[in-house]
DNA sequence: CTAATAATGATAATCATTATCATTATCGTG
DNA sequence: CACGATAATGATAATGATTATCATTATTAG
Protein backbone atom coordinates (compact mmCIF):
# COMPACT_ATOMS: atom_id res chain seq x y z
CA UNK A 1 0.00 0.00 0.00
CA UNK A 2 1.72 2.78 -1.11
CA UNK A 3 1.11 6.48 0.60
CA UNK A 4 1.02 9.53 -1.70
CA UNK A 5 3.61 12.04 -1.05
CA UNK A 6 3.07 15.28 -2.01
CA UNK A 7 4.86 17.45 -5.02
CA UNK A 8 4.65 20.71 -6.52
CA UNK A 9 4.64 18.83 -9.92
CA UNK A 10 1.06 17.31 -8.95
CA UNK A 11 0.06 20.88 -7.07
CA UNK A 12 0.42 22.82 -9.72
CA UNK A 13 -1.35 20.31 -12.64
CA UNK A 14 -4.31 20.26 -10.59
CA UNK A 15 -3.92 23.61 -9.79
CA UNK A 16 -3.92 25.01 -13.52
CA UNK A 17 -6.66 22.44 -14.13
CA UNK A 18 -8.30 24.32 -11.54
CA UNK A 19 -7.47 28.28 -12.80
CA UNK A 20 -9.05 27.88 -15.69
CA UNK A 21 -12.48 26.97 -17.76
CA UNK A 22 -11.79 24.85 -21.07
CA UNK A 23 -10.94 21.40 -21.32
CA UNK A 24 -7.29 21.31 -22.43
CA UNK A 25 -5.65 17.82 -23.46
CA UNK A 26 -2.64 16.66 -21.61
CA UNK A 27 -0.32 18.58 -23.61
CA UNK A 28 -2.26 21.91 -23.15
CA UNK A 29 -1.78 21.06 -19.19
CA UNK A 30 1.76 20.61 -19.94
CA UNK A 31 2.23 23.95 -21.76
CA UNK A 32 0.44 25.75 -19.43
CA UNK A 33 2.43 24.35 -16.22
CA UNK A 34 5.62 24.46 -17.94
CA UNK A 35 5.67 28.26 -17.69
CA UNK A 36 5.36 27.89 -14.20
CA UNK A 37 7.91 24.96 -13.93
CA UNK A 38 10.34 24.65 -16.76
CA UNK A 39 11.57 21.59 -15.94
CA UNK A 40 8.60 19.42 -15.64
CA UNK A 41 8.10 16.37 -18.21
CA UNK A 42 5.46 16.06 -20.19
CA UNK A 43 5.59 11.95 -18.16
CA UNK A 44 5.10 13.74 -15.04
CA UNK A 45 1.13 15.32 -16.39
CA UNK A 46 0.71 12.42 -17.29
CA UNK A 47 1.16 10.12 -14.51
CA UNK A 48 -0.47 13.24 -12.11
CA UNK A 49 -3.45 13.80 -14.23
CA UNK A 50 -4.25 9.75 -13.85
CA UNK A 51 -3.29 9.96 -9.70
CA UNK A 52 -5.97 13.16 -9.45
CA UNK A 53 -8.26 11.49 -11.42
CA UNK A 54 -8.06 8.22 -9.11
CA UNK A 55 -8.62 10.57 -6.72
CA UNK A 56 -11.99 12.23 -8.13
CA UNK A 57 -10.26 15.71 -7.82
CA UNK A 58 -10.57 16.57 -11.75
CA UNK A 59 -12.52 14.28 -14.66
CA UNK A 60 -11.30 12.81 -17.93
CA UNK A 61 -13.47 13.19 -21.03
CA UNK A 62 -13.14 10.79 -23.83
CA UNK A 63 -13.87 12.32 -26.81
CA UNK A 64 -12.48 9.56 -29.70
CA UNK A 65 -9.13 11.98 -30.09
CA UNK A 66 -7.41 13.03 -27.23
CA UNK A 67 -8.56 13.05 -24.17
CA UNK A 68 -9.72 15.93 -22.51
CA UNK A 69 -9.52 16.96 -18.77
CA UNK A 70 -11.40 19.24 -16.54
CA UNK A 71 -11.10 20.48 -12.73
CA UNK A 72 -14.35 20.87 -11.59
CA UNK A 73 -15.98 18.18 -10.65
CA UNK A 74 -19.49 19.86 -10.06
CA UNK A 75 -22.53 18.48 -12.17
CA UNK A 76 -22.02 19.72 -15.14
CA UNK A 77 -22.72 18.86 -18.95
CA UNK A 78 -20.21 18.94 -22.00
CA UNK A 79 -20.70 19.86 -25.37
CA UNK A 80 -17.94 19.14 -28.23
CA UNK A 81 -18.05 21.81 -30.77
CA UNK A 82 -18.03 19.48 -34.10
CA UNK A 83 -16.27 22.86 -35.99
CA UNK A 84 -13.74 23.81 -33.78
CA UNK A 85 -13.55 20.68 -31.54
CA UNK A 86 -13.87 22.42 -28.19
CA UNK A 87 -15.30 21.18 -25.40
CA UNK A 88 -17.20 23.88 -23.89
CA UNK A 89 -19.51 23.76 -20.46
CA UNK A 90 -23.00 23.50 -20.49
CA UNK A 91 -24.66 24.67 -17.57
CA UNK A 92 -28.21 23.04 -17.16
CA UNK A 93 -30.63 23.41 -14.85
CA UNK A 94 -30.46 19.67 -13.81
CA UNK A 95 -33.20 18.67 -16.15
CA UNK A 96 -31.87 15.11 -16.35
CA UNK A 97 -33.78 12.83 -14.61
CA UNK A 98 -31.34 10.63 -14.33
CA UNK A 99 -32.65 8.55 -11.14
CA UNK A 100 -35.55 6.67 -12.88
CA UNK A 101 -33.50 5.47 -15.49
CA UNK A 102 -32.02 2.04 -14.66
CA UNK A 103 -35.34 0.64 -13.28
CA UNK A 104 -35.42 -2.77 -15.44
CA UNK A 105 -31.21 -3.06 -15.21
CA UNK A 106 -29.84 -5.83 -13.22
CA UNK A 107 -26.96 -4.10 -13.08
CA UNK A 108 -25.34 -0.97 -10.65
CA UNK A 109 -24.94 2.53 -12.22
CA UNK A 110 -22.88 4.57 -9.80
CA UNK A 111 -22.05 7.13 -12.56
CA UNK A 112 -22.85 8.81 -15.42
CA UNK A 113 -21.14 11.24 -18.60
CA UNK A 114 -23.25 13.38 -20.85
CA UNK A 115 -21.50 14.49 -23.84
CA UNK A 116 -23.29 17.07 -26.33
CA UNK A 117 -22.35 17.54 -29.93
CA UNK A 118 -23.02 20.26 -31.91
CA UNK A 119 -21.95 24.17 -32.62
CA UNK A 120 -20.28 26.10 -30.13
CA UNK A 121 -21.69 29.71 -29.47
CA UNK A 122 -18.12 31.42 -30.70
CA UNK A 123 -18.36 28.85 -33.86
CA UNK A 124 -22.24 29.81 -34.39
CA UNK A 125 -21.60 33.44 -34.59
CA UNK A 126 -18.55 33.89 -36.40
CA UNK A 127 -20.17 31.85 -39.32
CA UNK A 128 -22.75 34.32 -39.67
CA UNK A 129 -22.68 36.38 -42.56
CA UNK B 1 -16.56 14.68 -54.50
CA UNK B 2 -15.80 10.96 -54.42
CA UNK B 3 -18.65 8.46 -54.84
CA UNK B 4 -19.26 5.44 -53.01
CA UNK B 5 -18.65 2.17 -54.86
CA UNK B 6 -19.92 -0.57 -53.25
CA UNK B 7 -17.36 -3.28 -51.65
CA UNK B 8 -18.58 -6.78 -49.93
CA UNK B 9 -15.94 -5.70 -47.47
CA UNK B 10 -17.84 -3.14 -46.23
CA UNK B 11 -21.16 -4.77 -46.28
CA UNK B 12 -19.43 -7.62 -44.27
CA UNK B 13 -18.31 -4.70 -41.71
CA UNK B 14 -21.63 -3.21 -41.63
CA UNK B 15 -23.45 -6.80 -41.18
CA UNK B 16 -21.40 -7.96 -38.84
CA UNK B 17 -21.87 -5.20 -36.53
CA UNK B 18 -25.52 -4.99 -36.85
CA UNK B 19 -25.69 -8.61 -36.14
CA UNK B 20 -24.43 -8.74 -33.24
CA UNK B 21 -25.67 -6.92 -29.54
CA UNK B 22 -22.04 -6.19 -28.22
CA UNK B 23 -20.09 -3.47 -28.56
CA UNK B 24 -16.57 -4.77 -30.36
CA UNK B 25 -13.12 -2.64 -30.69
CA UNK B 26 -11.94 -1.95 -34.27
CA UNK B 27 -10.33 -5.36 -33.79
CA UNK B 28 -12.90 -7.41 -32.85
CA UNK B 29 -14.90 -6.44 -36.27
CA UNK B 30 -11.58 -7.59 -37.95
CA UNK B 31 -11.53 -10.92 -36.55
CA UNK B 32 -15.24 -11.52 -37.08
CA UNK B 33 -15.35 -10.20 -40.47
CA UNK B 34 -12.29 -12.21 -41.42
CA UNK B 35 -14.12 -15.53 -40.75
CA UNK B 36 -16.05 -14.81 -43.43
CA UNK B 37 -13.53 -13.15 -45.88
CA UNK B 38 -10.00 -14.30 -44.86
CA UNK B 39 -8.28 -12.07 -46.99
CA UNK B 40 -9.74 -8.53 -44.85
CA UNK B 41 -7.15 -6.26 -43.81
CA UNK B 42 -7.60 -4.52 -40.56
CA UNK B 43 -6.63 -1.53 -42.64
CA UNK B 44 -9.88 -1.75 -44.16
CA UNK B 45 -12.20 -2.49 -41.17
CA UNK B 46 -10.89 1.01 -40.13
CA UNK B 47 -11.37 2.94 -43.18
CA UNK B 48 -15.03 1.26 -43.79
CA UNK B 49 -15.86 1.85 -40.01
CA UNK B 50 -15.36 5.64 -40.67
CA UNK B 51 -17.05 4.99 -43.52
CA UNK B 52 -19.78 3.99 -42.21
CA UNK B 53 -19.87 6.37 -39.40
CA UNK B 54 -19.89 8.90 -41.54
CA UNK B 55 -22.57 7.90 -43.42
CA UNK B 56 -24.70 7.70 -39.92
CA UNK B 57 -25.19 3.66 -40.54
CA UNK B 58 -23.25 2.76 -37.16
CA UNK B 59 -22.30 4.64 -33.89
CA UNK B 60 -18.93 5.25 -33.03
CA UNK B 61 -18.45 5.25 -28.75
CA UNK B 62 -15.34 6.21 -27.57
CA UNK B 63 -14.22 5.26 -24.18
CA UNK B 64 -10.89 6.51 -22.98
CA UNK B 65 -9.07 2.89 -24.33
CA UNK B 66 -9.92 1.87 -27.94
CA UNK B 67 -12.99 2.78 -29.14
CA UNK B 68 -16.09 0.52 -29.28
CA UNK B 69 -18.99 0.30 -32.66
CA UNK B 70 -22.29 0.14 -32.56
CA UNK B 71 -24.48 -1.14 -35.73
CA UNK B 72 -27.89 -0.52 -33.81
CA UNK B 73 -28.47 3.54 -33.95
CA UNK B 74 -31.53 3.70 -32.25
CA UNK B 75 -32.16 5.69 -29.16
CA UNK B 76 -30.47 3.76 -26.30
CA UNK B 77 -27.52 3.87 -23.91
CA UNK B 78 -24.53 2.07 -22.74
CA UNK B 79 -23.00 1.22 -19.79
CA UNK B 80 -19.50 0.80 -19.54
CA UNK B 81 -18.91 -2.07 -16.56
CA UNK B 82 -16.07 -1.18 -14.66
CA UNK B 83 -15.00 -4.23 -13.49
CA UNK B 84 -15.00 -6.08 -17.07
CA UNK B 85 -14.65 -3.10 -19.07
CA UNK B 86 -17.83 -3.95 -21.22
CA UNK B 87 -20.29 -2.24 -22.85
CA UNK B 88 -23.73 -3.17 -22.66
CA UNK B 89 -27.06 -1.52 -23.90
CA UNK B 90 -29.58 0.18 -21.29
CA UNK B 91 -32.87 -0.14 -22.55
CA UNK B 92 -34.34 2.96 -21.40
CA UNK B 93 -37.82 3.45 -21.58
CA UNK B 94 -37.13 7.81 -22.83
CA UNK B 95 -37.02 9.02 -19.34
CA UNK B 96 -34.58 11.82 -20.36
CA UNK B 97 -35.78 15.19 -20.85
CA UNK B 98 -33.53 16.31 -23.40
CA UNK B 99 -34.98 18.53 -25.61
CA UNK B 100 -35.92 21.01 -22.57
CA UNK B 101 -31.69 21.06 -21.99
CA UNK B 102 -29.79 23.69 -24.05
CA UNK B 103 -32.34 26.62 -23.49
CA UNK B 104 -29.56 29.42 -22.09
CA UNK B 105 -27.06 27.65 -24.56
CA UNK B 106 -26.31 30.10 -27.68
CA UNK B 107 -25.28 27.56 -29.59
CA UNK B 108 -26.49 24.41 -31.42
CA UNK B 109 -26.92 20.74 -30.19
CA UNK B 110 -27.38 18.23 -32.95
CA UNK B 111 -26.56 15.35 -30.71
CA UNK B 112 -25.95 13.70 -27.40
CA UNK B 113 -23.83 10.90 -26.01
CA UNK B 114 -24.62 9.38 -22.52
CA UNK B 115 -22.53 6.57 -20.77
CA UNK B 116 -23.50 5.70 -17.50
CA UNK B 117 -20.67 3.52 -15.53
CA UNK B 118 -20.88 0.85 -12.77
CA UNK B 119 -21.42 -2.95 -12.73
CA UNK B 120 -23.10 -4.70 -15.50
CA UNK B 121 -25.34 -7.69 -14.72
CA UNK B 122 -22.98 -10.50 -15.71
CA UNK B 123 -20.47 -8.77 -13.09
CA UNK B 124 -22.50 -8.04 -10.50
CA UNK B 125 -24.16 -11.64 -10.60
CA UNK B 126 -21.04 -13.58 -10.03
CA UNK B 127 -19.42 -11.30 -7.57
CA UNK B 128 -21.95 -13.00 -5.20
CA UNK B 129 -20.66 -15.39 -2.32
C1' DC C 1 -15.25 -3.15 -73.29
C1' DT C 2 -12.78 0.52 -71.50
C1' DA C 3 -11.40 4.40 -69.00
C1' DA C 4 -11.76 6.57 -64.62
C1' DT C 5 -11.39 6.09 -60.06
C1' DA C 6 -12.78 4.09 -55.57
C1' DA C 7 -11.39 0.20 -52.62
C1' DT C 8 -8.22 -3.09 -51.13
C1' DG C 9 -4.22 -5.39 -48.62
C1' DA C 10 0.17 -4.83 -46.73
C1' DT C 11 2.84 -2.17 -44.24
C1' DA C 12 5.04 2.04 -42.66
C1' DA C 13 4.10 6.14 -40.08
C1' DT C 14 1.92 8.83 -36.54
C1' DC C 15 0.10 10.15 -32.27
C1' DA C 16 -1.35 9.68 -27.58
C1' DT C 17 -0.31 7.37 -23.63
C1' DT C 18 2.36 4.26 -20.63
C1' DA C 19 6.50 1.86 -18.88
C1' DT C 20 11.29 1.95 -17.56
C1' DC C 21 15.05 3.48 -14.90
C1' DA C 22 18.46 6.11 -12.73
C1' DT C 23 18.23 10.18 -9.83
C1' DT C 24 15.96 13.37 -6.55
C1' DA C 25 12.55 14.80 -3.12
C1' DT C 26 9.51 13.80 0.75
C1' DC C 27 8.58 12.21 5.27
C1' DG C 28 8.36 9.53 9.46
C1' DT C 29 11.45 8.11 13.05
C1' DG C 30 15.54 7.63 16.08
C1' DC D 1 19.01 17.03 12.53
C1' DA D 2 20.33 12.81 9.96
C1' DC D 3 18.89 8.42 8.03
C1' DG D 4 16.51 5.18 5.50
C1' DA D 5 12.56 3.91 2.95
C1' DT D 6 10.13 4.88 -0.85
C1' DA D 7 7.28 7.94 -3.75
C1' DA D 8 8.05 11.27 -7.51
C1' DT D 9 10.60 13.07 -11.16
C1' DG D 10 12.65 13.79 -15.93
C1' DA D 11 14.21 11.70 -19.98
C1' DT D 12 13.30 8.58 -23.11
C1' DA D 13 12.03 4.07 -24.96
C1' DA D 14 8.08 1.22 -25.76
C1' DT D 15 3.38 0.28 -26.66
C1' DG D 16 -1.04 0.29 -28.80
C1' DA D 17 -4.53 2.24 -31.54
C1' DT D 18 -5.42 4.55 -35.59
C1' DT D 19 -4.15 6.67 -40.04
C1' DA D 20 -1.43 7.36 -44.31
C1' DT D 21 0.88 5.49 -48.28
C1' DC D 22 1.10 3.00 -52.42
C1' DA D 23 0.94 -0.42 -55.83
C1' DT D 24 -2.73 -3.49 -57.29
C1' DT D 25 -7.62 -4.88 -57.90
C1' DA D 26 -12.60 -4.10 -58.30
C1' DT D 27 -16.58 -1.31 -59.54
C1' DT D 28 -19.24 1.51 -62.41
C1' DA D 29 -20.77 4.80 -65.96
C1' DG D 30 -20.70 5.48 -70.81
Amino acid sequence: MSTLKSSKQRDAVLANLQSRYDHPTAEDVFLAVREVIPSISLATVYRNLKLLEGEGLILKIPTGDSDRFDGHTHGHYHLTCLNCRRVVDLSIDTGVNLDSLPRDFDGTVTSHSLMFYGICPDCKNSNKK
